[in-house]
Parts: structure tokens; C-alpha cells; sequence
DNA sequence: GGTTTATGTTGGCACAGGCAACAAATAGAA
DNA sequence: TTCTATTTGTTGCCTGTGCCAACATAAACC
């Protein structure tokens, strides 16, 4: 449910709604389905949201006002009656998105029309401390002004970390990868660069990010698994909405349990998922040292040794299991795999589905489909972005840029 | 998030919101409030929806005489200022809910104000078809009519499935207990009776009541787990939403795998919370043979010899394996356990708690808390009235009764 | 070029909630 | 008792939001 700031009584904190907040509300809603199509007509906005065409069309000029969308001719689509306008969002608004890894970090400016207008990796030392990404950004930000045309706004800038994220405050629990504990990353680099900031854990980020604009669009029940080198990471989306847990640290997918076993994860937990499909027993078993995605996707795909074989089929029953678990607790419509889960999957489509069903219930397991991801490498830039840009969206009326 | 009909976008189905909407939106805001509280002080109502006192006056005006609603003098609460008008909910106002059971059906009549008016249990025969237990429906319905005061007024009929029930269309997927596949009982009944019908999972129905009225008020983010007879079942609350899933099959959590196992559970898959951790099981190592629920919980707690000893110590690890991978999932704020489960936790809570937290990422571990329940008996009663109240609160202006 | 169809535009309207002033009902102090 | 302070209910008026109907506009179709 969109805004309007009833939270769902049950808690009993329910709030009721005034003519702002209705007007806010319509704001928003419009402004969301300008954002998640990009470029949407006036006429299909009226048919969408069953408002009134006088007010769709009052509704989009404030917006036109605030900047935050233009409007166009709308291309010639050789339709009887008179052509409806053109609705796309500003191009020159953007989000900062900051993806720090062990010896370097990324940042970005992404428009909010879904454009990536610049990208800088800056070398960090190995486990840099939060200092040390600070300045990174810092020194990115700077960068990345200069090269942006004149006339940008930024809404803020948002984090991906691959760990464990309060995003109540925006502070890092755990990040093995950085070997951080509990640093109050937002604040330290809010205070340091004077605009919003937001953390968030990977894993959920990239799962809004292909929920809206790539393999979950049109599904509302989503289960999105991401294989990588650190581990394994996912998040949820339940009735169109990104589960986060009281605090943010939902979706920890790669630590459900699959059984008794001494293998451990990268958290030290014995028998669960990430410990037992694990991107090194692969790469190894494959013959390959440290190798990149796509020739680790090759090889899976090709391999003929009886031992390899062996393995990739052990893995594939393995996240069966898991993808077992997930679907009876959340009967979803669409499980998305990503990373080196992908061509673990296409590996043996049919053995992974059977051995799912095989150990889901009836109910649940008759219309789940297994996909693969699309957004490929921009996926944590679109999914900071579409953080960065949640309380613009929320209430386009109050956007303040920096 | 409540009501003002805009579905958040991402299905991009979000609609806007007019001035009907807000209306209807706030009148169902404060009936909820009255509805979860049973009585509350308008002015209590003033501070917790923001809305000014003379709409809310407006408001409650509204639903007095919609008769969903009636106002009384406060009690004395030696406060000063003028004391506020207490609202309380209609004591005419009833959902009838069904518990079908492998030989008897439970039809009762459970008052909106909580209170359970009348309760019949007649006979069927063992695994009863759709027809007899709609049957049994009808007479007890017919028996509740007369029991009831004069001017009574029915919202519809809750029945609660011990199995999978597709609730968009209120049929039973499967259900063991009593070997019904594919049965359209949401239709039938309603056929049959003439008023609205709905079925849902006894699980998600029991989840739902303790969220609003047990051991879960309060809080946001719930995991509900109950073990009985027929296995073990749960619901699942994130941000004050039970979780349906795409058709509502969600919250299967007997059926989350826990090891490698030749144990099956009720539906046959291997290795399955409900397949390790088993009334039948524990009743037969305590020497017991289909005892009442506090008889078994009793022997439970003072049970002495060592094979019951171990076998009562396995079945907490492997508890406390399920809650784990459930705790990486959801970040809840409190696990709420019931039936057999119970006694379990009970003892050995250090037990359950320390292998919960052994195998859950540090972030959730931390704040989690297990409880027991609180609802007992009246649970199935007081969630099913809940599922059939749910319309009439969404929208209270149209009320329709039977 | 006229007709049909769909959409944008405009001015007026209905009605929901906010607001301010006042009335009412209590506790507490003098 | 009486007076004051405090809180809440009530009333009339106001603002602003979305709806509606009539009209204007721009395309396809014949």
C-alpha cells in the first residue's frame, strides 16, 4: 500500500489522513509510476490510477512545477483522438550510490530516469576503515560534480553494504568483507558530506532493484538469491513490498538451514545453504582459480569431468532444498537467481524444480517459475538508487536536493 | 498500511485515492481502533490518528449511526478537564466461525466485542465430505439464530482448514485431516447459506488472532509456530500484515527443512521441522497414548527418564534449528510458540534460545524474544471472526449483514 | 471535409477535514 | 462554596481537493 500515512493498525499506530496527505498521496502514486516506467502518458496515468483526467492533469503540472517531471509530444502511436502528452522524469536529478569492496569503492551518479551518468572506482587499502571509504566517496563526489551537466540535483547518496545493516539508523552490524562492527556508517558520512545518507544490505537492494525494473516486474510475491564470492545473499518482496524485519535484517538467505553438515558458512553457521553451494568448491572443482563470473558460468555449464559433475549436481540439490524451504514459507510467484546460482540452474533446470517441488507443498509449488536476473552489473547502482529516491517518491512536494 | 485503496506500484497497480477514499479510509482507521481495543476514549482517538477532535466527533457520529459503534459515559478516571465520551463496539454484531474436525465440526458465534455468545460441536462422520459438513454448518447456524439475543446482526462465516486453502478464491487445496483435494468449500458453503463465506489456514487464522489479541500485540514482526496432532503449522506477521503469498499458502513452517532425514512429515517430505519434532513421538516416550494437550504438557515438563530426557532434548535442537533459519529470514521481534510447543520451550527455554542463536546471524539474534502464547482455546474463534470482520472494517459505510 | 473518437482544459461544485471560539465538565485550590 | 485551570465536546465557517460537465483540440477514418 502506498503512503498515505495510515501504517497498518495492529501495532496501533495508525494515523489518519487529511487533505494534505490525500494530495500528498496522488503526488506520490503519480510520481512512482512516472519513476518505474521511465516515461508513462498522461492518458494512461488517468486509466491507472481512476482519477479524474482534470486531475491527473492538475496533479502532473504540480509536479512539472516542482521539476521533477516534464512533459513531451507524445510519439505518434497512430491511435484515433486526440494524442495524449508525454509524462518522463526530469533528467537531471540523481542519486549517488556507493558500493565499497575489500580494496576498492564504487561510486556512482545514477539518474532517476535509470541512467548510470558516471561511475568512479577509487582504490582504498585492503579493509579500509569507515575513515578510509569516507574519503573515497568524498573524493568520488567531488569528481563526479564536475563531470555532471550543469543544472543536477542530488537527492543523497546511498550505501550497499555486503553485511548486516540497521537501516533504522543506518549503521553497519557486520560486514566480514570490510571486517566492520558496528560502525554508524550513515552518520559518519552524513556528517561528513552534509547531505542524506542511507545504508542498506546488498542482498535487499538488489532485490528492489530486479523487483522493479528487471526479472520481478508484475510479480508481487518475490524470492530473489544471490551467489557471489562472500557468500550467499537474497531478499524477499511480499505483496510488492521489500521485507526488512524490525530492523533490517530480513532476508539473510543464504543462512537458512539445509542440513546436518560440518561445512560452515562464511558466518561460522554449519549446514546452511551458503555453506554448502559455495562459489570456491566450484571454481575448484572446475579447475579454475579465482575466475571471473562469466568464465565461472562457462565452465558450470560445460563441464564434462565426472567429479564436476558430481558437484554441480550435489549444489543444485542443495539450493533445491533451500529453494524448498523459502517457497513453503512464502508460497511467492517468482524465485530469481543470480550470481553463480544462475548457471547452476541452467546447468539442470529440470533436477533443481523437481528436487523443489519434491519437498514443497502442493499448493505452493504448482505455479513458482524460477528466473533468471536481468539487470546484470548495475544492479546495486539501480536498487541504491531507487533507495536513495524512496522519500522524494514518498513525498515529491518537500524534495530537497543538494 | 491501511486502506485509501492505492496498492503500492511495483505491480504497478497502485490507484489513486479521492475524497470518498480518505473518507473511507479514516472511518475504517477509527473502527479498527475500536475493533483491537473493544472500547476506547474518543479523545484517545483524537491523539492516536492525528485528526482533529471535531472530526473525529464527525467521524464516530458517523459510525453511531451506522450501528457499528456506540458511545457511553467514561469511567471515572479522576482526570481533569471534561471527561472524554467512551466508544465502544456494537455488542449485536457477530461472525459465525467453523472448525471442521476429522468427527465433529465446531460452529460458533463470536460477538465482535470478543466476547464467544454461543458454541456447538455436532457430530459428523469420520472424514466428512464438503456436503456433510456444510450440513453441520447449516444446523448449527440454525441453532445459533435462536440462541442469539433478537437483533442480531452476522457479517458471514469463517472457516478455519487444518491444510492449504487458496484464499483468493476460498477453495481447500489439500487437507489430510479430512482427505479433501480441490474442494471449492468457500462456494459451496456460501451457496448453501447465502451470506459471505470465507476459509483460510487454521495456522494463519491463529496468527492473526494472537497478533491482534494474544501475546503478538504490540509488536510489528511475528512469527507464529503451533504444534498439534496433525503436525506442526504457523503464520507469519510482517509489518503488522500476516504473510499470504501470491495464492495464501504462505506460513507452511512445519515443512521448513531442518537435515537430511528418513523421518517424513504429513505430506511426505523428508527432514522437516514437523517430521523431527512430532507429538506422536514424544507422547509414546513419555509413555502416554493420545493424551489432552496439558496432560502431555505436564509430562513434558516432569519427565525423568533418560530416553524421554534425550529424546525431549533433540526435539528442542532441532526447534531451535527451524528458528534460526527463520530468524536469518524475517528479523523478527518475538517468536510466539503454542500447542506442544510450548511445554517444549518451557523445559528448556536456555536450550531453545542458545541453538536459536548459535545459528542466526548476529543482527537478529539479538533482539528476537520467544514467548509463549496467550490465547488458548478461542484462538481459531477469535482469528476467523477476525478474517470475517475484515470487510466491514475495510469499509464500514457499506456494512451488509445477514 | 465531415465524422468519430480520445484527450486536454476550464469553471463551478460538493464535501472532508481544519480551525477558532465557545460551552461543558471535571480536579484542585482558596 | 467558589474560582481557576484544564481538557474535551460542539458549532459555524473556511480551505482546498477531486469531480463533473461542457467545451476545445487533435488525431484517424470514411
Amino acid at each position: 500500500m502506498v503512503k498515505l500515512n495510515n501504517p497498518a493498525p495492529g501495532g496501533m499506530q495508525a494515523r489518519g489522513s487529511n487533505r494534505d496527505d490525500l494530495r500528498q498521496g496522488n503526488l506520490s502514486t503519480l510520481l512512482e509510476y512516472v519513476y518505474k516506467n521511465n516515461s508513462i502518458l498522461r492518458s494512461d496515468l488517468t486509466s491507472a490510477t481512476g482519477l479524474n483526467r482534470s486531475t491527473i492533469s492538475d496533479l502532473v503540472g504540480e509536479l512539472v512545477e516542482l521539476k521533477l517531471v516534464s512533459e513531451s509530444e507524445s510519439p505518434q502511436l497512430r491511435r484515433v483522438g486526440r494524442p495524449s502528452v508525454n509524462v518522463s522524469i526530469a533528467d537531471n536529478i540523481f542519486a549517488i550510490t556507493v558500493v565499497p569492496r575489500h580494496h576498492s569503492t564504487t561510486i556512482s551518479a545514477v539518474g532517476m530516469n535509470g541512467t548510470v551518468a558516471s561511475r568512479i572506482r577509487i582504490a582504498t587499502p585492503i579493509h579500509p576503515s569507515p575513515e578510509q571509504v569516507c574519503d573515497a566517496v568524498e573524493q568520488g563526489i567531488g569528481q563526479i560534480r564536475s563531470q555532471l551537466k550543469k543544472g543536477y540535483k542530488l537527492v543523497g547518496v546511498a550505501v550497499a553494504i555486503s553485511g548486516q545493516v540497521d537501516v533504522r539508523n543506518n549503521s553497519v552490524r557486520i560486514c566480514s568483507m570490510l571486517k566492520w562492527v558496528d560502525v554508524p556508517f550513515g552518520s559518519l558520512l552524513q556528517e561528513r558530506l552534509g547531505m542524506p545518507v542511507w545504508v542498506d544490505n546488498d542482498g535487499s537492494l538488489a532485490c528492489l532493484a530486479e523487483s522493479s525494473f528487471g526479472a520481478g516486474r508484475g510479480f508481487s510475491d518475490i524470492i530473489y538469491l544471490f551467489g557471489g564470492a562472500g557468500g550467499i545473499g537474497g531478499g524477499v518482496v511480499i505483496d510488492n513490498q521489500l521485507v526488512r524485519g524490525s530492523r533490517g535484517y530480513a532476508g539473510e538467505l543464504g543462512h537458512i538451514r539445509i542440513m546436518d553438515s560440518r561445512s560452515v558458512d562464511s558466518l561460522g553457521i554449519a549446514g546452511t545453504l551458503e555453506a554448502l553451494v559455495n562459489r570456491d568448491d566450484l571454481a575448484h572443482a572446475l579447475g579454475l582459480d579465482d575466475p571471473e563470473d562469466d568464465v565461472l558460468s562457462r565452465a558450470i555449464l560445460s563441464a564434462t569431468t565426472p567429479r564436476a559433475v558430481r558437484l554441480i549436481e550435489k549444489k543444485i540439490q542443495a539450493l533445491g532444498y533451500a529453494l524448498s524451504t523459502l517457497v513453503n514459507i512464502f508460497n511467492p510467484q517468482v524465485i530469481l537467481l543470480s550470481g553463480f546460482l544462475q548457471p547452476l540452474y541452467q546447468a539442470n533446470d529440470y533436477s533443481l524444480l523437481s528436487k523443489m517441488r519434491q519437498n514443497a507443498v502442493a499448493g505452493s509449488r504448482e505455479h513458482v517459475q524460477i528466473r533468471t536476473t536481468e539487470l546484470g552489473g548495475r544492479i546495486l547502482e539501480i536498487g541504491g538508487a531507487q533507495l536513495a529516491f524512496t522519500d522524494l517518491i514518498a513525498n515529491p512536494a518537500q524534495a530537497k536536493f543538494n
